[in-house]
DNA sequence: AAGACGAAAGTGGTTGA
DNA sequence: TCAACAACTTTCGTCTT
């Protein structure tokens, strides 16, 4: 998980840059987020005064958000001399601790729930650990400013979830998040978008590559077949066939027309089926690869051979 | 008969005035 | 906020293997 990378592996260029607050290795070529750490998270204050802002720490300890206290409490302090202070602030200091008290209670009911409810789905969906932590911890963010009022808590785990995995470039589709957490597509979008922009949590657009692995099983597709779409998609990104278009009808028609090549067909709807599309988008992708790319003849060529 | 192809109309989301 | 727009889907008829 935590290779030493020198070089991108999407791009092979070296201009790699460390963002020590978000523990990430960032190409500055491609974008791709090469190595996530997920350890150390920038600023992480938990303070609730926004009076006493002046005091701000910050906290040391190691966290683990798939714990819904990330094993650390927070009060306003006791132990304060409370006899120094004029009978007001006294009174505010108490409301405050009131309030605190009541607010952290409330997140702290909500993310257990909420947790479990990720671990359920994540070990649905067979995600890795990496990511389920990320999820929570954007879920953690996302309860403490408030952006779960007025949606369900489901969708706003689902969007966590699936903002990770897009993070972790390990993509599951809408639609898979959808049927395993038992929410709307539309709305798991709706909040996805929502979150990732309130939180200011960037997202690179997800690559058609990171689907191929995952599709070419489903499919029982060789070894070869699967680099060879790979190489197929990295050329059509050279043609500017990527932008704009879904990744996932995308990474299909390569699949096909890799499968094609080396002469383990599958049909557009098989591939269509694993891929969450339909036939139509493939062919469209796939005239498109056929068109500027000219592979017409790779196809041609074991055409022939599976004759003989 | 099954799969591939393509046209046409419909849907949901993004964008720009 | 609304309309135009592009991507994608659904449906269906036709062609190919």
């Amino acid at each position: 998980m935590s290779d030493f990378v020198k070089k991108c592996p999407e791009c092979g260029g070296i201009n790699l840059f460390w963002n020590k607050e978000k523990g990430e290795i960032i190409c500055r070529d491609c974008g791709l987020v090469v190595e996530d750490k997920m350890v150390d998270f920038g600023q992480e204050w938990r303070e609730f005064d926004s009076d006493s802002g002046d005091s701000r720490r910050r906290v040391g300890a190691p966290m683990t958000y798939t714990q819904y206290d990330q094993g650390l409490g927070t009060e306003v302090g006791m132990k304060a001399d409370l006899s120094r202070l004029e009978n007001k602030s006294r009174n505010k200091f108490f409301r405050l601790r009131k309030w605190q008290y009541r607010i952290s209670t409330a997140i702290e009911r909500n993310l257990k729930l909420a947790l479990s409810e990720l671990k359920r789905i994540s070990s649905y969906l067979k995600l890795p650990k990496s990511v389920e932590e990320e999820a929570a911890r954007i879920y953690t963010l996302a309860v403490q400013r408030g952006l779960v009022r007025g949606r369900s808590m489901e969708s706003v785990v689902a969007g966590a979830l699936y903002a990770a995995c897009r993070r972790h470039e390990v993509p599951r589709t809408l639609d898979e998040l959808a049927e395993a957490s038992g929410n709307e597509k539309k709305e798991i979008g709706r909040t996805y978008r929502f979150v990732t922009r309130e939180l200011g949590i960037s997202i690179m657009p997800s690559n058609p590559a990171d689907y191929i692995p995952r599709f070419a099983s489903a499919l029982k597709l060789s070894a070869e077949t699967q680099s060879k779409s790979i190489e197929i998609l990295e050329r059509a990104q050279k043609s500017e066939l990527t932008s704009g278009r879904g990744p996932t009808g995308i990474a299909a028609a390569a699949l096909y027309v890799a499968a094609l090549i080396y002469g383990e067909k599958r049909t557009q709807r098989e591939v269509a089926d694993v891929a969450g599309v339909t036939e139509v988008t493939i062919r469209n992708r796939y005239k498109e690869l056929l068109d500027k790319l000219q592979l017409e003849k790779e196809i041609k060529k074991t055409k022939k051979k599976v004759k003989e």
